[in-house]
DNA sequence: ATTATAATACTTGTATACAAGTATACTTGA
DNA sequence: TCAAGTATACTTGTATACAAGTATTATAAT
């Protein structure tokens, strides 16, 4: 207990982010790792005094968090909703719809550009894994899709990822970390799929679009059970296994 | 300008509102109608000062209409960014994209209980246009499309919906009002096409609800064009045309 | 013991105050 | 007339204060 003042969400991703900001990425890593558990309530003031603020960058991080569907704003204090195996399923259902909708405009753009691009990420990725670096495999891994998405250049599908990008974004870092810890070997997999992608988007090749989608949905049915492990690590670290 | 203080959105839709909600619907419809124009810069203190309200809520609202992409929150003051026909197109695409994840959802389940709500909505439209009463319109036409979203359970696909929904409300609103004023002949058009609608729904033909879909979206052509000859006339009222 | 009423301790939403930083405008020097 | 530096008036982000309302708890009466 004496280490509870310990943030899942890595520092220097903060440099610049207001205090509101701050509470909200850190929030949202409780909540997601299961550290906050579903159901909890949270009341503004009680946050203030955790976090050493004052109400106005709690009420900023609460709004956040409830647009991404992670709290509930309700007459007393705001309802954690955290996310399960049903919300993930429905992350990755969208997920693959605005992925699916941007291949479809990019078979009509020269691609050259973005390939090389996503090659110079592919290439950090596998640098952090040789360097077991968790946290920067998770940037570029997010900074990966973010990169394909920013390039067909549609406000509101755009509008659509900056929404899920939080979320995601503290689901793999959760993920990759315990799997760096865990499952190695899962890395030359994601590689290989990204790859893959990389592939489809140079030969502007549909199916091998989805069927790399679909493998990194595959992949993700992983990152789920790896989340869960997490969660009850975190969550069931002092309470009684016997219910 | 002695009318100048005469609000845009419903105020019978605002009666349990907080001041910053209030704030956000109506700086959304006078950015949408072009009565605040793109380019322009916000501050919250004049926001303030002319809502009559504290920066707090102001604060609020701009978040919100930053997270819809109506503007764009930078180092001194909001800038605006408004919709110009390649928003309204992008909008589309988004709408287009989520009813048809909604629809292939909808193709497996029972959709008994939806056509019967989506009927009652349909006539509450017919009962609208006969009183020529636009806001009323407006509200049940969107109505029709968040009821048949919702009914799949879907909850990152409502929360696109609820991104999405006000911008598209306003927007709605708007047209209508011009339409009711200057091109009554199309709510037949509109209503018969909701019937087709419906129709895909009980069949279940996917064929006819993309059919409809489309006929959807060059209804909307025409109502972008609506919404150009409505922001001059608000914009240009007391401007000069010789530029 | 149970119910009704009253007091208290919460809750949210809004207003206001203040600090730190940035652009604008003005003054001073050449 | 123009450049450089300073002063002023803005800006945002955060803290704090306050009002109105709601749940909870305690007290009192039956």
């Amino acid at each position: 207990m004496t280490e509870s003042k310990q943030f899942l969400y890595p520092d220097k991703w903060l440099s610049k982010a207001s205090s509101g900001d701050r509470v909200a990425y850190e929030l949202r890593m409780r909540i997601i790792s299961g550290m906050i558990e579903s159901g909890a309530i949270l009341s503004e003031n009680k946050l203030a005094a955790d976090f050493e603020v004052s109400r106005s960058p709690i009420r900023e991080a609460l709004k956040i968090l409830a647009s991404e569907n992670l709290i509930r704003l309700e007459r007393m204090g705001a309802v954690v909703i955290g996310l399960k195996e049903k919300e993930i399923e429905e992350i990755y259902d969208v997920r693959l719809m605005i992925e699916s909708f941007v291949f479809e405009r990019l078979v009509r753009m020269d691609t050259g550009e973005l390939a090389i691009e996503l090659s110079k990420i592919l290439e950090m990725m596998k640098v952090a894994i040789k360097y077991q670096d968790a946290d920067e495999f998770s940037y570029q891994d997010v900074l990966f899709h973010e990169t394909i998405i920013r390039y067909v250049d549609h406000s509101y599908i755009l509008m659509i990822w900056n929404n899920l990008k939080p979320v995601m974004e503290s689901f793999i870092l959760l993920s990759m970390r315990m799997r760096f810890a865990e499952k190695y070997e899962d890395f030359t997999r994601i590689v290989n799929n990204h790859e893959l992608y990389i592939d489809a988007i140079k030969t502007k090749d549909r199916n091998l679009m989805i069927k790399s989608l679909h493998k990194n949905f595959d992949d993700v049915q992983g990152k789920v059970e790896d989340l869960w492990s997490s969660q009850q690590m975190l969550s069931k670290g002092a309470e009684q296994q016997d219910d």
